[in-house]
DNA sequence: CTTGGCACTCACGACAGGCGAGTGCCAACA
DNA sequence: TGTTGGCACTCGCCTGTCGTGAGTGCCAAG
């Protein structure tokens, strides 16, 4: 096991490497870090540490930095989540006030973590499977077209044209708009299809094949809209990311672009708590030398999406962390009002 | 005045330098291109591009590079547009034809125009001032809220809540529902604030607050959405950028990433025919040493909205105007069937 | 277990020399 | 007048050498 002072070493040599991003030797460390022993004790600290593989040299006769395990135990062990100063609140907080509509605040939330971060900045819209439906609405477009407007709890808006197999009445329209609501209004999306199944039958046989082909339509929204969609920004933060930069950054950008990959790495992290994924943790292969903090977030005490930032493993944890963690918090809110 | 074979060997220049990516040298031309004439003359004719301005050298004894004059020249006398193969022509519309909603048609175009240009695409949506409503929904989510939703012709969705000064009874709200649809439904957005403006007169007193409101909140949507949409896609591609990488990459990442910065850089653009912005052209100093290529798309025969790609100003130009000419016109297809 | 001392390693920057692509100029030629 | 070959010159780039210094590992003493 790792002696009290082995760890602290650790943690001043994740700080000083985060501070400086180059490798940092025994003396220098003495120098910044009253640690109280001499720059030889810490060597032979620094040689266990190796030995267990928390740091590794680059090569010989440089300084060490920490390794995906290093900060993997920093993380756990060593680091407090740093709150946000109460500036920081109250700005995060009127940022997100000024939203107009759903796709404001998702637009601004994603802003503000990139900015405060100073890394890149993942929102994934709040996820349809847990949300239930505030409105349905038909609207004629043609005899035998339609638009099928839905609207969830969550103020999201998907619409979808129906071609009808037949021309469409406006009384019967009225009357399966008004018959769709009455069903399915405040329900979870995962019990639609219960809840409409027998509607056809209770038409007139000449409007029975619209009916089934609007349902069928709306629930072809709601499976479709199961692959959740989201947001980044803040890329230009990558430039930042170290000096091997093309090689690196090249992966990331490709990895950013392709939305399913960003949905399977949300969707690994846990549903509750924050989760930090640290280089090669991550099961892509374009991040592995970059760390991913995600957190659920949602208008209750259940969260319904996740957002979270990807940046550099050489990151400034706890203040990520405690960015990434405040800003859940108050979209929350918002949602909560709204 | 430029000799014919000058402005070939401009031409030549253009070209190699383009795929190589490297200055381009007198006898290297010659062997590369068969121009019917000795290096020596080459060199004599370069020397009075160079005089002109159309080429520079980076520095002594290197090869020649086009200049931004020298690229607007090739752009304008002499490149042609290079047309999309059948291949390419019948992937592109079979990609666009799977899109279900309006921002699948945007999300694919950006995609697909990223490939194909292997650049950073940038697509506007469908601007909401040139568009027409479809509909206008009322829903109450409580006594005294109610949640106003807009449909524009293009199959654009905007929501909006408002707050009541007074609860609304149902049957108001549906009054207010038709009359307000009777009145704007098929008509232009630039119209709408005098077609409404009586529009709380004809209410009970009671109901007139509520009905200003909902008013002012619709023109309100009107007015934020005049400053449109729009997305991008392909920053990967920016990684081909070239060798002094991060110093480019930068401040173009920055620009892409300011919304406002992409809307002017679009609108500067004419509104009919293709638009090429190389190098300084570009206001916006980020983007310095990019050429932007865009063209109006539209589902009738007027642009409703603009599209383009970013890139290197040693990109290929021909093969850049086809394939956004091409998207465009596909585009316009997809949206005037929906 | 800690500490100072010491020899060793090795990345990095500076400097020098050689190579070669490319240029400008000039004199000769059609 | 325009084209061509020849030629001297420039200068970026690559390579190799060398000195410097930060950092290490090991060891013997406290």
């Amino acid at each position: 096991m790792l002696s009290e002072r082995r760890l602290e070493v650790l943690r001043a040599i994740v700080q000083d490497y985060v501070g400086t991003e180059e490798p940092v030797g025994s003396k220098a460390l003495t120098e910044r870090h009253h640690l109280g022993v001499s720059p030889a004790t810490v060597r032979n600290d620094m040689a266990a540490l190796e030995e267990e593989g928390f740091i590794a040299q680059p090569h010989t006769s440089a300084g060490r930095i920490p390794t995906d395990k290093g900060y993997r135990l920093f993380v756990d062990k060593l680091a407090d989540v740093k709150p946000m100063t109460a500036p920081e609140r109250r700005a995060i907080q009127s940022f997100l006030d000024h939203a107009v509509d759903l796709d404001d605040v998702v637009a601004r939330t994603v802003r503000l973590l990139a900015q405060l971060t100073r890394q890149v900045a993942v929102v994934q819209y709040p996820s349809l499977t847990r949300s239930t439906v505030r409105h349905v609405e038909l609207l004629a477009l043609a005899p035998a077209r339609l638009m099928l407007v839905l609207i969830t709890d969550t103020g999201r808006v998907e619409q979808r044209h129906v071609d009808c197999p037949a021309p469409f009445g406006e009384t019967s329209l009225a009357d399966l708009r008004a018959r769709l609501n009455s069903r399915v209004a405040g329900r979870r999306f995962t019990d639609v299809p219960q809840l409409v199944q027998d509607l056809p039958e209770s038409f007139e046989s000449e409007d029975r094949g619209t009916v089934s082909t609007v349902l069928s339509t709306l629930l072809e929204t709601l499976v479709e809209e199961t692959e959740e969609r989201l947001v980044i920004g803040g890329t230009s933060n990558l430039t930042r990311f170290g000096h091997d930069f093309p090689l690196v950054i090249r992966p990331v950008l490709e990895a950013l672009e392709e939305q399913v990959v960003l949905l399977k790495l949300l969707g690994e992290a846990k549903d509750s708590g924050m989760t930090v994924r640290i280089g090669h943790e991550n099961a892509h292969e374009g991040l592995n030398s970059t760390s991913v903090v995600s957190v659920g977030y949602g208008s209750g005490g259940e969260a319904v999406a996740k957002l979270g930032v990807v940046g550099p493993t050489r990151m400034d944890y706890p203040g990520t962390m405690g960015a990434v963690r405040a800003v859940a918090r108050y979209v929350g809110q918002i949602l909560a009002e709204s």
